[in-house]
DNA sequence: TTGTGTTTACGAAAATATTCGTAGGTTTGT
DNA sequence: ACAAACCTACGAATATTTTCGTAAACACAA
């Protein structure tokens, strides 16, 4: 007989849609929000009803995506998931299916089509000098 | 009245979903294949029927991601959308719904997370000085 | 010829993601 | 108190993506 074991350090995958992750954004940005505030943002670039909204939110609670206070009439959501560990997920999701997980040939692609600007250039050097300082 | 233009220049959309960048994945790697081809690397890694590799690859036709000769009795396939291409498009999108459009943060995530190695970081080093001078 | 194996085509089921209508409760202003 | 406005919960319709069963055509060997 078999048992399945639940491991505490089992590196949860957190794995948004593309609309779960348009949620995130505006809440990693404004930070607590009601559906409404939420909503207000996202009518600017996409046409939804609000129940729509408050629907995908409420998916996000049930998966944990989110926190929410209910004490309040309104509630208020939070993120429960970190931007820098999920855009880490994302990442590497991405490099393994787009460039078989090549993170440089990522790199060169996203320097090379996009015109970085001058500014972004420097932020990127001084980042690998850094890095190339650690790892002496 | 109304008519639709088509226009001859509008960047069309490279849409492939999941399972459709898999396949091309292989069909770039490999060049043109046979389904039973394609399918028998799907495999590997996945465990699908024949006929679902082969339903998908006709979609991908009927859309034009993929040419075909259907002259021999097994049709051989080719993939219709370059990998740079797709690659630039999805990379593009990426960094617009994950990083709000900075490609340096993208970068940087990219650099950080994932423990480059020391050769890929003097292939970037290399690209930015490259990119320097031709900016000068 | 007949059977075995391989192929394509096609429709539809299954799985997943997105959207919205409606019901019922709470708050607010008059 | 009453109506208008706003909120949540929930089921279900839609849309999209993935999977597969089945039929028909063809090749090849016995």
């Amino acid at each position: 007989m078999y048992e399945l074991i639940r491991r505490k350090n089992m590196a949860e995958q957190i794995k948004p849609t593309e609309s779960e992750l348009e949620i995130l954004n505006i809440l990693w940005d404004k930070g607590p929000s009601t559906v409404r505030d939420v909503h207000e943002v996202l009518e600017q670039s996409k046409d939804a009803g609000y129940t729509t909204t408050l629907k995908l939110m409420q998916i996000m609670y049930e998966k944990k995506l989110l926190k929410r206070d209910a004490t309040t009439k309104s509630h208020v959501y939070t993120a429960n998931v970190s931007q820098e560990k999920t855009q880490g997920q994302l990442v590497k999701k991405f490099i393994d299916s787009v460039f078989n997980g090549s993170a440089s040939q990522l790199v060169m692609q996203a320097l090379g089509n996009h015109k970085t600007n001058k500014k972004e250039l420097d932020e990127i050097r001084k980042y690998l000098e850094e890095m190339e300082k650690r790892s002496k």
